[in-house]
DNA sequence: CAGTATCCCTCAAGATACTG
DNA sequence: CAGTATCTTGAGGGATACTG
């Protein structure tokens, strides 16, 4: 949303909304959040998003307190990048529009894409939101690094 | 989306979806199509875009069937805007962002904005989707100047 | 009033080189 | 590996003048 757009769309909840995750990225970072991405590489590789670009988004989505970054759970010295019970809310928003798609953008018959643990061969099943608050999302066991 | 972005995004049903309506105003658009807005001036001046984008994002939003253009209800001459099925069928979408915005991004106590018939001073109701198919939503009584 | 045609400009995004 | 810094490009978007 530009300066110059009226008053409305910031002042109706969908154009806020829109205002904080409606760019290109954003929705797709928290995306790959659910499916459980934490690190910087694997968002990285995952969207083929330019490195800057992701370091942009993903501070303004810690700043806008979609996302907390945090000590990576492994001994690595850097961080990783986990949803915060406001990223978590955002459940909703991705299962609407994925239904959307899954229903209005696909050909019968054809597959959508999962990620897939490429240690068990199994598909990365989607995070649930927790019910309430507590501690951060467990560790995740996977490594994602590959997309089917 | 763009060309270089890795194929995850294109066969995921939320980067599809996205590809679609992720860009600044189809689903302000779509929005206000919920609340009845059908006329290019309407949304023109609801969401003070300029007139080429507006025509561009009309134009694409019928393509992709989210909005058929049909002779005006009036007797002016020209074209309104209204959802097909597959435009009804958002409704999850916008209202799951219309949530999140309520519940994170306004400060207790403060107001949403609403659009308001200028007529009768009344706020115009937000469309909810039709069960199932058949006629295309019956005309807007109000014609929208408003917003409050 | 409903668009179209132009021109212009900003900023998002990409590429790449660099650092701890 | 996880970022930052810099440069460049192009598309998206704005303003405005024009037409039926």
């Amino acid at each position: 949303m530009t300066e110059h757009s009226v008053d409305s769309n910031r002042t109706c909840p969908v154009g806020r909304s829109l205002d904080v995750m409606g760019d290109r990225w954003s929705l797709l970072i928290v995306r790959d959040a659910f499916d459980g991405v934490r690190r910087f590489g694997d968002f990285q590789r995952g969207l083929g998003v330019a490195r800057n670009i992701l370091a942009d988004r993903l501070r303004k989505l810690v700043d806008a307190d979609v996302l907390v970054s945090q000590p990576a759970a492994d001994g690595s010295a850097y961080q990783e990048y986990v949803l915060t019970r406001r990223g978590e809310s955002l459940f909703p928003v991705v299962v609407a529009l994925r239904q959307w798609g899954e229903k209005h953008l696909f050909d019968r018959g054809e597959k959508y894409s999962r990620l897939i643990d490429t240690d068990t061969g199994k598909p990365v099943p989607v995070m649930t939101p927790r019910t309430a608050g507590g501690s951060p999302l467990p560790p995740a066991q996977t490594r994602v690094k590959k997309v089917v």
